[in-house]
DNA sequence: GTCAAGATTAGT
DNA sequence: CTAATCTTGACG
């Protein structure tokens, strides 16, 4: 477990911004993230306490927890803290690193400014899914990782609350590396 | 078993 | 603005 992680999840979010993602499809750089809190949190899956679905939240810091949601999406979190609180990072937006054919292959639509701009749309175009749900990103073995990383120079954090969320909306939890072209753009 | 809701996205 | 699409969790 990298120490880094077993924060609050609102200081382990902005941290994240620069870090570098890793799936079986390929990498991106973190330009957007959102931090979930545990039973305090009634935006949050773990409000409420463990259910089949978030229990990953409940494991320790450096543990995926993927979901689908809508029927139709997938969305990857990094949890953070003490085991048991149900604190989670969702990664919303990536810029992408590397070798992209792979990704390019996973999307159904060819236009690169969407590749990975959205939490459904960079689990599709890395090939994360819910049987990564459970797994841990600090081994460095697994098909999912996270590298540390950071901002460049001349980047800056800017802050904003979390979306498709309908409540808890006073609570400015979302991260952004500000002006990155890569940002989600839903609201 | 039934049912409603959802941390989204792409297309009118 | 809305359809698409289906898992999950609560309830019985």
């Amino acid at each position: 477990m990298r120490p880094e992680l077993d924060r609050h999840a609102t200081e382990v979010a902005p941290d994240l911004l620069g870090w570098l993602l890793t799936g079986p499809n390929g990498a991106g750089r973190i330009v957007e993230v959102e931090a979930y809190g545990g039973a305090d949190d009634e935006a949050s899956h773990a409000f409420g306490g463990p259910t089949g679905r978030n229990a990953p939240m409940f494991g320790a810091a450096g543990t995926l927890y993927v979901y689908l949601i809508y029927g139709i999406h997938h969305c990857v979190n990094v949890v953070t803290g003490p085991i048991g609180d149900g604190q989670a990072v969702l990664i919303r937006a990536l810029e992408p690193i590397g070798d992209r054919t792979r990704m390019e292959a996973a999307r159904p639509v060819r236009r690169d400014v969407d590749l990975t701009n959205g939490p459904g749309k960079l689990c599709q175009a890395l090939g994360i899914d819910r049987s990564h749900s459970g797994l841990d990103v600090c081994t460095g073995t697994g098909p999912v990782a996270l590298g540390s990383g950071g901002l460049e120079p001349g980047e800056e954090v800017a802050t904003a609350t979390r979306i498709g969320i309908n409540r808890a909306q006073s609570r400015h939890w979302r991260w952004t590396i500000e002006s990155n072209p890569w940002v989600s753009r839903s609201r």
